[in-house]
DNA sequence: TGAATAGTGTCTCTCAGACAATATTAC
DNA sequence: GTAATATTGTCTGAGAGACACTATTCA
């Protein structure tokens, strides 16, 4: 601390409490899922809620740590793909008072996680399609919501759902995956035509079986960003 | 607070510092500028900086209201546009500590509030090609950039740039300023195609002088969201 | 009338959708 | 061979870009 400047008063204002959340998303036998943890701390001790927690401001650099260290803990793994999302906050959602939760968007392979969170009886894999008949803790079923909407909006643009799948992956199960997420089919030519113009991905030697003709298999360049196309795919 | 939940100790947590700061964007005279404040405060104190603060948990119900609060302080107005942009977090923008600021993005008309920031020392708007000369408070200056390169998008693929104009517009007036923001001329029939496509503005019966011919004058519909096309503009 | 700006007509180009045609594998 | 999936070819359609053309105003 720079001990020239005028003394700051750090209790003129009472500071909100302040969390760090994820959405956690993954494609699995064509579902879409979040990872949801039942909750071992009151307020909703008991429901399942989104995994996170509050900063560790010793120990985390930066929020982006705080959602990746708070995910490791249940998963066992960082995600392939991290975001913010954005903050939600007022007055009633934390029995508490005034909160603000910073929430991240996230996706994985579920082969990356299965074992582990099988594991244990508090982190679950819930379907999207079943979150109304689970009771959840704070906002954060509006939450996903939210988390998923974005999630749709960029299947359109861009190739973000490539982070749903393991390392290699075909183009039949980039596009199942996709189709999942936007809850409907694309075409086949569309997809390899942005596989090729996005140039984020490098075709693999070997083929691997598929229930017919062998599938090339592709896997993401590293060190590449995420290509944002100039049209999105028809909803 | 809930008197049943098991007691929580609020203190095996520093929370953050935790701020709420807006990047105002305008578009005058063809060039886009950035409402700053020189700040009253340490740390930076005399610097520019956004104008932002801290969230009154008392008072502000969400950290929108906070965003619109501090805005209005400075310009006497709400703001035509406001979403989140992100927040940034880490242990040395602010020499106070682990800090986290929720950035908001707004526009509004630079008539709005011309008057009245001509007669305050404190609140400036600032050219965006001439932040470079300027030293300002915290990691402000490249938030600033992360929400111009936002507006810019944003300006490709939907209407928001019309919120920098006033209430009765032109075709020519938001052409122009859309140009200014992206940074490169538009077809004035693509503007037009999109005006008519987007559904949320109608024509007023007066015309209004430009130069030429009378110019067909417009105004956002009531209650209309924002249209998100489904091209970019090219870039 | 000419300069200036507003607005229209229309052709091209790009890329998504549709879907037929072909290729390759397992059985 | 057939069934199943992968891959390619190619036509259509929507909407942006380009730009010529017309319309209206003022000096």
């Amino acid at each position: 601390m720079n001990p020239k400047m005028t003394p700051y008063n750090i209790n003129e204002f009472k500071n909100p409490l302040f969390t760090v959340d994820s959405v956690l998303f993954t494609v699995e036998h064509n579902c879409l899922k979040v990872l949801l943890v039942k909750r071992a701390n009151e307020p909703f001790l008991g429901s399942w809620g989104l995994p996170g927690g509050f900063v560790n401001v010793d120990a985390d650099a930066t929020t982006d740590i705080t959602a990746l260290r708070n995910l490791k803990e249940k998963t066992n793994v960082a995600p392939q793909y991290l975001e913010q999302l954005q903050t939600f906050s007022n007055t009633s959602r934390d029995p508490r008072g005034f909160s603000v939760t910073l929430v991240y968007f996230a996706l994985i392979a579920a082969q990356q996680v299965s074992s582990h969170i099988a594991t244990i009886d508090e982190v679950q894999w819930v379907e999207l399609d079943k979150l109304n008949s689970l009771s959840m803790a704070f906002d954060h079923k509006m939450i996903i919501e939210h988390a998923k909407q974005r999630l749709q909006q960029k299947a359109l643009y861009s190739m973000v759902p490539v982070y749903c799948l393991p390392e290699y992956f075909t183009v039949g199960q980039l596009k199942s995956v996709i189709e999942t997420i936007i809850g409907k089919t694309i075409q086949r030519k569309s997809l390899i035509r942005r596989i090729e113009a996005a140039n984020m991905f490098e075709a693999i030697d070997e083929k691997v079986k598929s229930g017919g003709r062998l599938a090339q298999q592709y896997k993401v360049k590293s060190g590449v960003d995420i290509v944002h196309f100039e049209r999105n795919l028809s909803v």
